[in-house]
DNA sequence: GCTAACTTGAACATCTCTGTTCGGGTTAAA
DNA sequence: TTTAACCCGAACAGAGATGTTCAAGTTAGC
């Protein structure tokens, strides 16, 4: 009998993944995941419908080895998001969101959009897989550096007190979304988003009675 | 031999249903097609991926009828997605969008977020199924709406002139969009919601340089 | 009341995906 | 060198869904 390549045998649930597995991969099948994870993210970005047959075959491993490692479809879906967020959390880190909030904003818009702009599809795919709550969580740390900024705006009375604070965080995910898609179909300047995007936001951030800020990049 | 009940033989290619039928139906078939339109925006606003099946079961009327009058699922999500925006826009035509700028685009928040609250889910479906450019021409007369209050605000010196009109009029549905969602997931209580749109927007809008106007309702 | 338009359920023909099983081969790792 | 972990293609199972065809019934409309 083939030995089950499932890793320590009971995964948790799916939807789920454990971080690590209990017992080491061999390196042959850290590889090969990699290769999928590669792959999952190469064509979901370029369709969210890609199949698991073309993914499997992409990244030059055999349908049943990648079901060996992602048990379903979501879990699959789910791996690639998650890969995609933290990754995108670390470019983050790199970023400097101290000091004035609408500077720091800024920085973070511009180090932002190119990748929503770039994965957007992938996000597509896993609103079509995945539980929104699933979605929120895994955007868990992403959300909470926006939530940070607007909130020390708003102590430092740049930023509006007027609307309640989770709206104001979904209208610069709104936004960011909106504009890597008006990009995608040539309706935006791509070198230009970034500017476009910030100016759109501080001013919609801005408190009633105040003065519109100027965009300097 | 059954007649085909395709009305006037050669329909034009799908995606682009003609607007009326060359030769009159019959009254019962009127009945049916309105009977699919109705059960077809029902359950499309519940399930962007409801079935064919479904949705006839729903209309009372036999599959094999459906397909008589909607040649291919795209060929009904087309025709559903095309009468719920000619009715939003007639809802619109009875809203003054005239005078100031700024009141009218309040205005019309107000008119329109409810409807595109409560049909966000077959505008889904539509994306799913039509190309963008089909979807961007059945809602022509509505974008044109929007331009219009944006323009005239531009000359008055109200709106920004510093960021390109089709962004903002992107802005614009990307927030009612982003709010019919974040009502829809209980975040932002419905009854505020369109002031909440609206005084994000009116701020989106300014000029720098300019004072946030404060929001009256 | 005649007739053509219309409706109908049932059955069929595909298609495409997902997920599983099997039997045998390959390779990492001790 | 041994062996358990891993990989693989092929084939199967099955769930939907979309459209089509058929043969027989209703019904609108003149």
């Amino acid at each position: 009998m083939a030995a089950t390549p499932h890793g320590a045998g009971g995964r948790p649930r799916s939807a789920q993944r454990a971080a690590a597995p209990l017992i080491e991969r061999r390196a042959d099948a850290r590889r090969n995941i990699a290769s999928i994870l590669d792959a999952a993210v190469l064509l979901l970005s370029r369709d969210a419908d890609a199949s698991v047959a073309d993914i499997a075959r992409a990244a030059g491993v055999g349908r049943v080895t990648l079901y060996g490692h992602f048990s379903t479809r979501a879990d699959l879906v789910d791996a690639v998001l998650t890969r995609t967020v933290e990754q995108a959390d670390a470019t983050l880190d790199a970023t400097d969101t101290a000091g004035d909030p609408r500077q720091a904003l800024t920085r973070l818009v511009g180090a932002s959009w190119r990748i929503v702009h770039q994965f957007r599809s992938v996000l597509q795919a896993a609103q079509r897989e995945l539980p929104p709550e699933r979605i929120r969580a895994v955007h868990d740390r992403i959300l909470r550096r926006v939530h940070t900024i607007i909130d020390r705006g708003r102590r430092a009375g740049v930023f509006r007190d007027d609307l309640p604070e989770e709206w104001l965080v979904t209208a610069v995910f709104s936004l960011m979304h909106a504009a890597a898609e008006d990009s995608a179909a040539g309706k935006v300047d791509t070198g230009d988003a970034a500017r476009i995007i910030a100016a759109t936001l501080l001013a919609a951030l801005s408190a009633p009675g105040s003065t519109v800020p100027t965009v300097n990049l």
